[in-house]
DNA sequence: TTGTAAGCGTTATCAA
DNA sequence: TTGATAACGCTTACAA
């Protein structure tokens, strides 16, 4: 249907010389006349030749295309990754082929079959919460493709990692909370077979042993950070015998559901309630009171994933070998907003 | 470097037949004994051989991809659309290669040379605030390429068009805003070469003329929509001998720049000013007030496209020819929030 | 400086 | 039922 696109027979046709020599033409190699590449070029021109890019790439079976698989593609913290990681790509010559596990596990496996069968050049993902076990991430490997893990990695597979400083930010998170008069903090985290949840329980409880202060058995659990489970578990928390006066939470759509708990209760925050999320979320900074948060750096996380593919992609062609495999860790900021700031009347509770 | 894979040669070589027939096994083609289908499959496991689909789709001359371009990734009206297309695509086994434009007019361009290279059988794009030019969009066409436009569409290109009720939606927000006792309206649209902001604004003016209202000269504007650009804006015409007592915008990120605006003036919203948007980007049911905005119901506006170029390709393939282009329309849906509802004490001014 | 051959992995087509 | 050939468009290596 789709009509022949012209190639480099046509153009060699029109100027009576071998396809070779019009590829080679267009390609300037040397060894080829000035006069030549001109005369090829624009007879090119003429006959609206393209490069075909997947005849070329095929050949040389490399694709000049990274896959990329994320959970959901219009969350921000992911958007934002694609675009960073896209920006990157663009600058390098290199495609994005885009997957969405939607958390799930068997999707996520389908897509990296898809990515393998696509020939990609590498494969940058942030797991599903479903994914627990890592044979489909194995295969990556064993198809020699390059794995870069962002953010939800598992660490059983030898692969690039580049990640927050999730324990860190964790702790500063709730220093913060600390600093602020807050005593009783709950945490709400994720699941933990994914080492950034671990990672993130770690700061919290780390930081709150140093204050020396004991942390009740009910104040912490793992769910799906999914808003609505979060504020269930925030009213039962609100509701009890021992109320927490702040909660940190390993995800904004976490905390988004503790700030709903706290309308529902009208419980104030920051004054009665700190909260405190993770990821930064677009819609953290038009919430009222504007939810504190720790920025994690999503495009630049993406960016430097796809930065650590191409500058290992040089060192390959440089010295021939591959790079060791290596884990990169942004630094996360606190964006200290309205939700978890009191004002010097604000009771402390005890 | 890469290890080389399994092909249907290594499988053919084991098994002591022919490539072409593992091939045709695999793809279990009729007049093949079952028990060879088996046995090459099984072989084909244990080798772990995977389908090379680029190789495949080079000699077939099509790529099973759709080019994707949109202005910004991380904008959720956009990441929304490529969610919707994303999901359309994996359910008839198709791909997409992603492109962000930034809104500028020549890495628009350049993207779809980018595609076209890479041998795409489609390309889904919502135009840049920049474009006013086609010429690239022709070259899309004359290489066979299916085009498929959203949102910001060119009207003077033959494609499919999936777009809006957006005169209707206008018209309704309009509407809307009158029965709340608004009686001086201001229109902040977008760049006029683009269709959409031609029809929201006319929607406008209609409406208006319709409840025998005039306009005065400097209620409607037309820029490139930025949240400071439009603050600026609203701040010019609230300050001016004449303000308006409501806003209806082009985009919410407009409408964002109003409400700011408001904010910086100390006018009760949705009291003395109301506001109302378009677009429906996620933030919008996070301000407070919340913002009434027109849902564009991105996502389905992404699916629709690309069940669009599916129901096409399937029409080519069933009858040889390929459908007329026409243009779809979703219609909007008004979702009314705090920033436009008056309670029935607020005084209508006039 | 220019030309030729070969091959990347697959599959449609024709032959046995 | 199985085998052989050729072709998709490009580029590398080598020959002239």
């Amino acid at each position: 249907m789709k009509q022949k696109r012209t190639t480099i027979y046509d153009i060699a046709k029109a100027l009576n010389i071998h396809a070779t020599y019009v590829s080679k033409a267009l390609n300037e190699h040397s060894n080829i006349s000035q006069e030549m590449i001109d005369k090829v070029k624009k007879k090119a021109a003429e006959l609206k030749y393209r490069h075909n890019s997947s005849a070329a790439n095929f050949r040389a079976s490399y694709s000049k295309t990274c896959g990329v698989i994320v959970p959901k593609i219009n969350e921000s913290f992911f958007s934002n990754a694609i675009a960073g990681i896209e920006e990157v790509c663009a600058q390098n010559g290199h495609h994005l082929i885009i997957c969405q596990s939607l958390e799930s596990y068997t999707k996520e496996v389908e897509a990296i079959e898809t990515l393998i069968r696509q020939n990609v050049d590498c494969i940058i993902i942030s797991l599903s919460l479903e994914t627990k076990n890592s044979n489909h991430l194995q295969e990556v490997l064993a198809n020699g493709i390059t794995l870069i893990q962002f953010d939800r990695y598992d660490e059983s597979i030898l692969s690039y990692i580049v990640k927050n400083d999730n324990r860190e930010a964790a702790g500063r998170a709730v220093k913060h909370l600390l600093d602020q008069r807050y005593r009783r903090i709950a945490y709400i985290g994720g699941p933990e077979h994914l080492r950034i949840y671990i990672e993130r329980k770690q700061g919290f409880i780390d930081t709150i042993r140093e204050a020396q202060i004991s942390i009740p058995y009910e104040y912490t659990c793992n769910i799906s950070l999914r808003r609505e489970e979060s504020r269930k578990i925030a009213l039962e928390l609100l509701n009890g015998p021992n109320p927490p006066d702040a909660f940190f939470t390993a995800s904004d759509f976490a905390a988004l559901g503790v700030m709903q708990a706290a309308k529902d209760l009208n419980i104030p925050v920051p004054g009665k309630l700190g909260i405190f999320g993770f990821q930064n979320e677009e819609f953290t900074q038009y919430l009222t009171p504007t939810l504190s948060t720790v920025d994690q750096k999503s495009m630049e996380l993406g960016a430097l994933s796809a930065r650590l593919y191409f500058s290992n992609l040089q060192n390959k062609e440089e010295t021939g070998t591959s790079g060791n495999y290596k884990t990169e860790v942004v630094k996360c900021s606190l964006i200290t907003n309205q939700s978890s700031v009191r004002s010097s009347k604000d009771p402390s509770q005890s």
